[in-house]
This record gives structure tokens, C-alpha cells and sequence, in this order.
DNA sequence: TTATACAACATTAACGTTAATGTTGAGATA
DNA sequence: TATCTCAACATTAACGTTAATGTTGTATAA
């Protein structure tokens, strides 16, 4: 035991064994110019005392931390705690261990997260910007560090970034909507994420002038507040729309519990297609067809696609977009 | 510019400034012995140029890393999740980041993360442990690092804890079934977290012999399979039993979606209650009755007692159980 | 036999910061 | 005037690790 709050050190080891704190280091890494011997027994006996490396000093003398951020909007949108949980699951293969921030979607509280994630000297970062002249990003950019933008993506972004095809997205579900038989459609966003909603709606519009239905038949929606969004949803009920596609799952899942407590059937007065296809993850809400991003190949190219910048800063800049699919439930 | 990929240091500052690197150190600190006039000069040229102090550096030499970890069992599961962003919450107000490790209830993962933990030398570690004999808590105990168990509790603990009533979670549980009408209960748990799931049916089965219900009455299972479980919940429905109690939330809306895809209604077929009233922080799904455990507050106080402990570690340990109450909904 | 090569270690310095202690000069005190 | 005090800085060393470079003794080649 030395001073280390008790915690054995490289220099413990060392006087154990009678080695100097470079062989014991060098021992502990598996480096040569070791012999076996000795090798095995400096492991033996760091094992015997408990030695744990300690990764600040280690960070601070090689320049790596193996630390990712991972900068995401709450923890309690199942969207981001999903797409966290498998980002740490892809971050982990690679050695990687994560720090989460969320930023809550406020400007400021994101700005700090980026600060702190610079200053733990983090060799990556992951980010769910709030939008795209966002001071984090400006920090970001000029910081050096490397960073991928995820599900994120704004025309002429120059950003590593690794997002989905929205606009097909958004194209499938109009016509899963219209093969259902479905004629009077609508889309409805609460929280607007700008450039994903508008592509997703211009893909929905594509497949409604496809079918040949006209401009009217088809409404679209922004709408925060539950009381208004209700009272939306019954007059597009009223008007006869019958088929709904919702700017992502979470947002169905709180549209479809709205109607259901107005005394509407889901489906039945409204069908209601979602985005994301969360359901594949968490499995306790009702199941309701969606458009699926497949973030877990997201999370596993955003990993890959920082662990190369890390690797070599040089690197192109990548504007990764991943294909969608209609899965269908019910 | 220097060394620090391309990151200003304190040694930039002080070349900058014509001070010393400790004076540069302890005029962005705000300590003493630094005249107000250079204080302010040295923050401004800081500013100017860019700095961001190395938390590694500054963590090695202080022991400090103002990081907590949080070892919980996956993101994918709201409990988690919402918890997770809670303690961030809580944690950002007294300067802690958190570093969030999944242990997927695995206790090999949760020993790899334990393990992590304290390589990268955090003040604390919150825990919600696999089992009360998982390797990753004898190694917690054996290392000296602070530690809280969260939602965790079990009879003869000597870890500082943060729980919350079960017994009486349970117990207004089966008072609110009663107090609706239903005289036939059952309790369901999916995933087992034995001593809660134990403790909440102890407290059900009390409201139950205090309405006079006959021990028939009252129907226990714990099942993982959907298949099972909806098998038995047909066959409790077919028995006449009206009122569910769910170990928690989140198995309560997996419990709903399997009853109402067989065609079943709840309530109307069957009234279920839930557990964490996970429904205060999450919006989207279906509204229902609930033992709410405060999270928040769970989340303020174990924060608060690894604050303590941190400061103190001779403090003597605590299990803090915290009040429930019932939320009614619908 | 002597020079060479190499395995297996040791020595040194550095990463960026901060705690502990030292220094200095100006003003206050006797 | 000599001493003391203290504000405002500087100097030194250390946190635990690792990269770069030195050193040694033994085995090999010429």
C-alpha cells in the first residue's frame, strides 16, 4: 500500500518484485523485452496485491483516455437512452468506455457539456446537436477533437455525421399508409427536429402524389401542446383522415394514449404509423408499425466511422446516411 | 499553441502572461495570494486564448475526479434510464459528472464495470448491484471507494443504501385494488429483484388479509416467458381474479400490450397497478395507477450520501428507506 | 579471439496540474 | 533605523504512468 488513497501503484509492485516501474508497466502490458518469466510473475503479483491502473495518470502520459462523450438530449426519451445504451454497447468491443451528457435540448447546457467532455480530454465525442449553429458545434469544430454528429444531418453539413434516410423513411410510411386502403392522411410532429421532419414529410408527400391522391387529402402538423394536439387530431378525424404517421415512436406512442383516452381506437378511427422503430429495442409498449433506422447499424458506424478520425485526423469527412425499411405490426 | 494536441496548458498562459504556471493555476482557481489586478488579467488571456484545464492532470494531482460512475442494468429499460438522468441531474448540481456503465444484469459485466470505475478513479460509485453476493460488490467493499446501492436493499446490509418502502409499496397496492371493488388479486413479476419483489407481495397480501380476503384469493407468479404469461393471465382471468399488481411499471405495460393484443381489456378485464410511477418523468405511455417511489427524490438522497461519504468516510454507513405513496389514474 | 547483436532489464524525462514551501520588497512597527 | 509583517508572487516536488533512450551480460558471428 503506498499513498495512492490506498491503491497499489506501479511503484508497489516494483518494490515487491525488485523490478524497476518500467518493467512492472511493461510487464503489465504485455511488451517485450520482457522475459516470460518475469512477465508472469509481475502479473501474478499485481493480481495478488489488487493493483488497478490508474487510468488519469496513464491518459495523461499517453494522450488516450479509451473515453468517448456521448452528448444526447435526456435519458428520458427512450430514443436517446436506447441509441445510448447501444452506442455503449458498440463503444465497449473497441475498449471504449463512455461518458453520457445530456443536454436537455437547451443551447447552454449543451455548450457545457462540450466543455466538460474537452476537458476530461475525451478522445471522441458523440453528439445530438440542438441545432446546427449551435455554439457547441462551433466549439466543437474549432476544438480539434474528434466528433460525429448522430441522427443528425443538415443540407451542406461538412460534419462527420451518420444519420438515416429520412425521406425514404417518410416515403414507406405514406405507403403503408395507402396500401392499407388508407386515402386522408396526415403527419403530426410535436418536438420539430427541422431538417429530419421536413425530409420525412417530403417522403411522406412523394408517396401521396404517387397514388395519385390529391394535395388536400394530406395535412401535416407541428404541434407541442397536448390540448392542441388533441383538438388537431379531431378535426382531422372529423375531416376523414384515417391514417397517421408520427414524426417517431415516442411521439406515436403519447399521440395514440391521447386518442385512447378521447375515447378513439387505435387503430380503427386512426392508423398510426411511427419512426425509429424503437419497439425493437423496448419492448413494453404497444407495438405499432414504424419505419426502421436501424440504430444499432448507426451506433456501430458512428463508432467505427470515430474510432478512424481518432485514428487519423486526416480523414475525409463522411456524410454517412443509412437506408430505412417499413416494419409492419398488426 | 504546444504540445497538448494542439491544446493550450497552463505553461502557454504563463509564457503569455510573464507569471508562473502556478500563479496562472491559482488566479483561474480564484485563489488567494493573487493580486485582483493579475487575477483578472490571466482570466482574460486564458479566455483569449482558448484554455480548457486537463481534468487528468489536475485529477492525478489533486485525487479528485469529481466523476461519479453509475452501474446500472441496461438503458433500454426506462426504470433505468429515468433514474440515470435523475442522478445526472442531481449530480450536476454539486460539479459531478457521471460516467454511466450498463452491467445488462450480467455479473461478469458488472464486474467489468466496477472494475473500470476504478481505474478511472471516481469519487463514488452509485450501484444498482445484480445480487446482494455479486463479485463486483466484494470488490467495491474491499476497495475503499465510496459506494451507493440503489433501489437495492436487503435484510442485514451494511452498505449505504437508498431504497424505497416496498412492504408499503405493496400494501397500497392491494388498498387500492380493494378500495376498487376487486376481491380476487394476483402480483406478477417478470424479471425478479427478490428481495423488493418479495417485500412488495408481503405488503399486497397484508392489504388482503386486512379486507378479510381469503389466501385463495390472492395469486402470485413469477414468469419470464410471454408465452407463460399471458397463459396465466388467461387462466387468472378465467378464475375470476379482476386486479393485477405488477412488480413495476415497465412490466405492467408489457403485461397490458400482451392482454389487449389477446383481445383482452385493461381495465375492464383485468385492472392492473404498476410500480415507480415511471409515468411522472415518461409521457408516452398508457396512464395507470401506480406505487410512486419518488425517484427523484431517491436519486437527491443518494447523491447527497455519496457527497457525505465522499467528504467523510468514517461516517458511519446507512440505509435510508424511502416513503411511497399511490398514484391513482383513470 | 574480438567485435557484434540482442535479450532483458534500468534510467531519465515528461504528461499538466497543484500542494507545500520559499522568496522578495514595501509598508508598518518599535 | 532595524525589525517585522505580509501581500504577491516564484520554486520545488509530486501525482502514477509511459516513451525514449541507456546499460549490461551473454551468446553469436567473423
Amino acid at each position: 500500500m503506498s499513498k495512492n488513497n490506498g491503491r497499489v501503484t506501479l511503484q508497489d509492485i516494483a518494490r515487491a518484485t525488485g523490478f524497476t516501474v518500467n518493467t512492472v508497466s511493461r510487464a503489465l502490458k504485455n511488451k517485450e523485452d520482457i522475459s516470460r518469466e518475469t512477465c508472469l510473475k509481475i502479473q501474478q503479483v499485481a493480481r495478488d496485491m489488487g493493483y488497478v491502473r490508474n487510468f488519469l495518470a496513464s491518459s495523461l502520459r499517453s494522450g488516450r483516455t479509451k473515453t468517448l462523450a456521448l452528448i444526447a438530449g435526456s435519458m428520458m426519451n427512450p430514443f436517446y437512452s436506447v441509441l445510448t445504451d447501444l452506442i455503449q454497447q458498440e463503444a465497449g468491443r473497441l475498449g471504449y468506455s463512455v461518458m453520457v451528457f445530456c443536454s436537455r435540448e437547451e443551447q447552454d447546457t449543451e455548450l457545457q457539456a462540450v466543455e466538460n467532455a474537452l476537458s476530461r480530454q475525451v478522445d471522441g465525442i458523440l453528439i445530438t446537436p440542438c441545432s446546427f449553429d449551435s455554439p457547441a458545434l462551433s466549439m466543437l469544430r474549432s476544438s480539434g477533437v474528434p466528433f460525429v454528429l448522430l441522427s443528425r444531418y443538415q443540407e451542406g453539413t461538412r460534419d462527420d455525421c451518420v444519420y438515416c434516410n429520412d425521406e425514404e423513411g417518410g416515403y414507406l410510411a405514406g405507403r403503408h399508409l395507402i396500401d392499407g386502403g388508407h386515402r386522408h392522411l396526415a403527419m403530426l410532429t410535436h418536438h420539430q427536429v427541422v431538417f429530419s421532419s421536413r425530409e420525412r414529410f417530403t417522403g411522406f408527400r412523394r408517396a401521396c402524389r404517387e397514388a395519385g391522391l390529391p394535395e388536400e387529402n394530406v395535412r401535416f402538423a407541428c404541434l407541442e401542446d397536448p390540448d392542441r394536439i388533441l383538438a388537431q387530431l379531431k378535426e382531422w378525424i372529423a375531416e376523414g383522415i384515417t391514417g397517421l404517421f408520427s414524426f417517431c415512436d415516442v411521439e406515436a406512442w403519447s399521440t395514440i394514449t391521447l386518442l385512447e383516452s378521447a375515447g378513439f381506437r387505435v387503430p380503427g378511427d386512426l392508423t398510426v404509423v411511427g419512426f425509429d422503430n424503437i419497439l425493437g429495442y423496448l419492448k413494453f409498449p404497444k407495438p405499432i408499425s414504424s419505419i426502421d433506422c436501424c440504430l444499432q447499424e448507426e451506433a456501430r458506424a458512428a463508432i467505427e466511422m470515430i474510432r478512424r478520425r481518432i485514428h487519423d485526423p486526416s480523414l475525409p469527412q463522411q456524410q454517412l446516411c443509412l437506408p430505412v425499411s417499413l416494419v409492419s405490426r398488426v
